[in-house]
DNA sequence: CTGTTAGCGCATTCAT
DNA sequence: ATGAATGCGCTAACAG
């Protein structure tokens, strides 16, 4: 068995909470330096290790939090959920990483395995079924902070994007090199970032004066094949859009870049295309990417700095919302479109 | 505060161990329905929730497990770690991730956090400074699985790959090709992947009769800038090799990449390349790359399969050394090598 | 400066 | 079929 706090005080010849008082160092209470050595002396020796689920019990604190994120091979989530965890190991928290896949229902059972585990707190990129069970966790006193989706009227601690912007940006980006048929790309629709850049788009369309074409909306998930069969559906249509913005982020990309390429269509001479890409890989891609990618680290760090913010303060903190803004980097996947009749 | 199994048992007026025997189901002790319902009622009402804190402080059992691996922003130790995950959420274990940027310090840390958290047990990717750590692990008879990497000498279940053969492969395509200088970009030298697939180079040399070239082994680490770095090292050289074996996996391919579209050559007219590549990128690269690749959702499932047959027996069940074969996968960075004298 | 006591929430043994 | 009692390992309030 290992040693515990009673093995050592018994070793030494003394009360356990004295050892415990020793291990933890502060509180305002002296102890001769004698035991206090004698102490270290056989924690060494007995390679005690304190328990922490011990701990936690008795402190109802687990120096845990829970991060959920819909699925860590985005590599969108994965840089972020990376920071966080760095951020929480200098802090001595561990992160628990929970993957949803985009379903509500592990959402809730991951939600409350990680209130059963009593985390300090939780950093969630919520499935957006509905929000219930969010009200729920506000109610509990849970300190929260959600990132990159949030939903109407519902004031909580958030990290987003500004996504209609980077939208807009993008689309004008195209708008100035000729392009008029433009489509879009969308993930899955009812989550709170696709909406925004879905407005985006089409606050860019009116914008920019050009017709809005129901055709030319496509997509409803983030996986690859979802990027690739909404784009097989795009390249069906009797009029080819010229552009494409992609919202559903890499994996869509991918799908999208293999639909086109199986059609024997270029990027960008026969097509253009911007995504929302987050991997190194864009540079090195067949035709590098023009891209909306996100400054993930920065995400991370807002979002772990309101969390632990608000788990370290007596009294709740003020509710923010943090906007981080996009990057967009022009590369090779985005041209004057051509000149057909 | 939350209602805990007191106040369901005060709300039904009920001893606790009776709420808690209802909870857990099993135990060859029958309840009268009535109160059987009734409490289920109750947990409804209060919204109760068990602690597993202290259920776990109790049973000495903690449905946890570790995983430390270098960094799960690595594709290959992503997609294995998300599997683990997988399973152990269907097998109702929570699995907490750490990363050890390959520094044995970390590794070190991380392995008491995950001892002091009472994990049932750990599945390692070891930074491979020293081993003396993972022999007290084993003394201290906490379930134990390596992954990748394991140690000469050191019975403990494992899963790792044939590196030596797969470079074989590799080298052995080359040949077939018309490659007589072939360069090696390593990884970190004294990792146990990265010493096998040396060895299977150096055993490809031999087997195919080229001579062994000090210069044409180079690399140092596993990110982005070591293989950028090496590669231009390689592209110094006087005489050029026609191919490079990457075995740093994909930052470092990338890297090398980089290097050599920076030094206005191509793959693979100019260079051929064949590297150890994980992610879903390789076909859609600016020249789609020959990989090899693992099989990483079966190898996150030996590991996990291995580590809970350890948990759950009660003897220890006999040790054991899994090995699963790469995929090798042709595409267009490789070609024969230009004619010139 | 250190010992005593109590209890976090639960599972478990022994009663009844 | 259920209640009572005990303690997992630790921290914290109170003594002295």
């Amino acid at each position: 068995m290992a040693p515990t706090l009673k093995d050592v005080a018994a070793h030494v010849g003394v009360h356990p909470s004295t050892v415990s008082r020793v291990l933890r160092g502060k509180e305002n209470v002296k102890i001769s330096e004698k035991t206090h050595d004698k102490i270290l002396k056989a924690v060494k020796e007995l390679n005690y290790i304190p328990d922490f689920t011990a701990r936690a019990l008795r402190m109802k604190k687990s120096f845990t939090i829970g991060l959920i994120v819909p699925d860590i091979l985005n590599p969108y989530f994965a840089r972020i959920a990376r920071r966080i965890e760095q951020l929480g190991f200098n802090k001595k928290y561990t992160v628990i990483v929970c993957n949803t896949d985009e379903d509500h229902d592990k959402e809730l059972l991951f939600l409350n395995q990680l209130i059963s585990r009593g985390v300090d707190g939780i950093i969630l990129a919520p499935v957006q079924d509905s929000k219930d069970h969010i009200v729920d966790l506000i109610e509990k006193k849970i300190p929260l902070v959600l990132i990159d989706r949030v939903f109407e009227n519902l004031k909580v601690n958030a990290v987003i994007t500004n996504n209609a912007d980077s939208v807009m940006k993008a689309v004008s980006h195209l708008v100035k090199l000729g392009h008029k048929r433009i489509a879009f790309l969308r993930g899955q629709k009812h989550i709170y970032t696709i909406k925004n850049r879905l407005d985006g788009y089409y606050k860019a369309l009116k914008k920019f004066n050009l017709q809005k074409n129901k055709n030319y909306v496509v997509g409803e998930g983030f996986e690859f094949e979802d990027g690739y069969e909404a784009t097989l559906k795009l390249l069906k249509l009797p009029k080819l859009p010229t552009a494409i913005v992609s919202s559903g982020g890499d994996l869509v990309t991918l799908g999208a870049i293999k639909a086109i390429m199986e059609n024997g269509l270029s990027i960008p001479e026969d097509i253009s295309l911007i995504a929302f890409f987050d991997s190194l890989y864009s540079p090195y891609l067949a035709t590098p990417l023009t891209t909306i990618s996100h400054f993930r680290k920065r995400i991370g760090e807002e979002a772990f700095n309101l969390l632990l913010k608000q788990i370290e303060s007596k009294r709740k903190s003020p509710i923010k919302t943090i906007c981080v803004d996009t990057k967009f980097e022009i590369r090779n996947s985005t041209a004057k479109p051509k000149n057909k009749k």
